[in-house]
DNA sequence: AAACCGGGGCG
DNA sequence: CGCCCAGGTTT
């Protein structure tokens, strides 16, 4: 028999649902995506908390909220104001995929999310855990929802040893949750969950002398609470050197770029850049050159204002920020436009290019 | 199953 | 500097 499951068959389940709920009552942040259960909401805190801090979310999540109060508002809104919303968060795509949900959820469902996990899981970007989440804190329907919060408490509490880095570990977290959820308040378990393993049951050094359930961990009695959960993913980042321009016409706005609909940073805004595959000697006028094949743009590109290095999950940018002129006879169309500074708030940027023109304003300062 | 998709904070 | 974070989609 699985070790998982003589354990679980160890745990004194309605004291752990009482000792775990009980701390989440008296412990819980204040958030506000706690302030009610509007499932809408719920829905956008969960996207936003989607590999992104608490903290982070917070003024995030008040701002989008004010701009977008309903699903109405976020289904009829511009996707350009919606990515503006998302600005700095990253993950783009997350919001792109949740206000394609509400304009579904908006014709098919009248506006109201749907409670079955078949009909909420087959919206756009709500997966397994997102799908658990709304249903149990919105409607208090006991599925898990198992994040990387959950997985860790849970590997912890019942000592299981599989690595959590595999998509099909998932799944034995989800049947021990589904043994000890409470069903006269999943929405505290489950957010009981998450809220110890933010506060308390924490990746290194947890607080286990504080721990609600410490009487219920097989790892804390088996002293392997610092080994647990194991995880196995190394990140390995490429390297990728780029030459970007802040390039301005006549009239002092600048050109910048949208970005394709699919990939990375998908339909945002940037200066224009290349690609340099090889290390260049007279990089200047090579990059001239390449701007002039790859993007059919004529410029007049003047010195190296500075370096930047932006770190992706996988990907390190380095780029060399050029300045320079665009010619005058310059077309804008959908995906080229010529912007002022004031304009430029309209348009949403990735941090960066975000870095690129505060860089460029501290050196037209000088 | 593995790759892709951002950005910030922390020890 | 490496690791982590209230994951999901695509290939």
């Amino acid at each position: 028999m699985l070790i998982e499951q003589k354990n679980l068959e160890k745990i004194n389940i309605i004291a752990f649902q009482n000792d775990l709920i009980t701390w989440f009552k008296n412990e819980q942040r204040d958030l506000p995506w706690r302030k009610d259960q509007d499932p809408y909401k719920v829905w956008v805190s969960e996207i936003m908390l989607q590999q992104t801090r608490v903290d982070t979310v917070i003024p995030y999540f008040n701002r989008f909220i004010e701009w977008f109060p309903t699903i109405e508002d976020l289904a009829e809104a511009e996707e350009d104001k919606v990515l503006k919303a998302w600005e700095g968060l990253g993950y783009y795509s997350r919001v792109r995929n949740l206000q394609s949900a509400v304009k579904e959820v908006q014709e098919k469902y009248n506006g109201e999310v749907p409670n079955t996990p078949e009909e909420i899981s087959s919206l756009k970007g709500v997966g397994p855990y997102t799908a658990g989440a709304i249903l149990s804190i919105a409607y208090g329907i006991p599925e898990p929802a198992v994040d990387g919060n959950v997985m860790r408490v849970i590997s912890r509490v019942l000592s299981i040893w599989d690595d959590i880095a595999k998509p099909s570990s998932r799944k034995v977290f989800e049947k021990a949750v589904r043994t000890l959820i409470s069903h006269e308040d999943p929405s505290s378990f489950n957010q009981a969950l998450m809220e110890l393993g933010a506060l308390i049951c924490t990746p290194t050094s947890p607080s286990c002398l504080l721990c609600p359930v410490r009487d219920h961990c097989h790892a804390f009695f088996e002293g392997v609470q610092n080994e647990l959960p194991i995880k196995t993913k190394k990140t390995k980042t490429r390297d990728v050197q780029l030459a970007a321009a802040i390039l301005l016409d006549d009239n002092g706005k600048m050109l910048i770029h949208k970005r394709p609909a699919s990939g990375l940073l998908a339909n945002l805004w940037e200066f224009p850049n290349v690609e340099l595959h090889h290390s260049l000697q007279n990089e200047r006028e090579q990059v001239v050159d390449l701007f002039k094949q790859n993007l059919t743009l004529e410029i007049d590109l003047k010195k190296i204002i500075g370096q930047i290095e932006h770190v992706f999950s996988h990907l390190v940018w380095n780029l060399n920020v050029y300045t320079g002129k665009i010619h005058s006879g310059f077309q804008e169309n959908e995906e080229w436009k010529l912007v002022s500074f004031e304009e430029m708030e309209k348009f949403a940027f990735p941090v960066s290019a975000q870095k690129m023109l505060k860089l460029y304003l501290e050196h037209i300062k000088k």
